[in-house]
Parts: C-alpha cells; structure tokens; sequence
DNA sequence: CGCCTTTGACCAGCGC
DNA sequence: GCGCTGGTCAAAGGCG
C-alpha cells in the first residue's frame, strides 16, 4: 500500500488500529483533514489527522474520545510497560492530543 | 476470499 | 430561505 504516495501521510504508531473512514479538504483552516476511526468494536476512539496539501510536515493528529480496551501494538520501542493496568491507562488520555509544533494561526482562537 | 483503502453524495447547522 | 462547510456513510477495487 503506498498510501503514503497517493495521500503523503505518515501518521505516526500510536499503538492503536484506525480504519479510514473519509479524507476531505478544509477551507476554514486550507488542509486535508482525515477520519479515523478505531477498528475496536467496543472502542468509540475516533482519530482525526489534518496536514496541509503543500506541507506535509505540518502534520496534525488529534484523538477523540478514548479506547474501551488495551492497544493492540504494546512493544513499541522496548517500553516494558507489564501489563499493569493498561484498560485504565488510557482513558482520557489522548483526548485532544495534537502532534507537530507549527500551527498556522488560527484552529486555536488564538484572539479569543 | 477477506480486508482495507479511496471517492462521491447526502445531511445538518450556521451565517447572512 | 439559501448557500456553504463539515462530517459520515456506502460502494467498488486491489492486494496478500
């Protein structure tokens, strides 16, 4: 799958599985923004990645709503975790979690 | 064969 | 009331 090519993304492993359920262009911030959405049937974990059509580095993810089981990918780099409490661990956890350091202007009432 | 991904259209809410 | 945007769903195709 060279997603990558067609749609230029690169969404960093969260841990979790999302399944692509729309991509549409928002004037309002002048981005693509994509639709996630967990691949959980329990899990009500949305995922909603925006990054702008000229800028690919200008990747955002933010991550609605939170996961009803543990993430599917634990070994991510050697993090031994154990499995301690993992179904309360992440909860309200990635609730409006953003990735990237280079907003544009707006998308956060900077004013206000 | 099953799964995932992609695109289009539809609907709803808001602004003027 | 209309136009516009944002968001979601559905269907089809390709690959392993």
């Amino acid at each position: 799958m060279d997603r990558e090519a067609s749609s230029r993304l690169q969404l960093p492993q969260d841990g979790y599985e999302w399944k692509k359920y729309g991509q549409k262009f928002i004037r309002n911030i002048g981005k693509f923004r994509s639709y996630y959405k967990c691949q959980r049937a329990e899990c009500n974990a949305k995922k909603r990645a925006e990054w702008s059509e000229t800028e690919p580095g200008d990747l955002r993810v933010v991550y609605e709503g939170a996961h009803n089981h543990s993430s599917s990918l634990q070994d991510q780099s050697g993090s031994s975790q154990s499995g301690a409490s993992s179904t309360s661990a992440n909860q309200y956890n990635l609730l409006n979690q953003v990735f990237g350091d280079n907003p544009p202007s707006d998308y956060r009432r900077s004013g206000d």
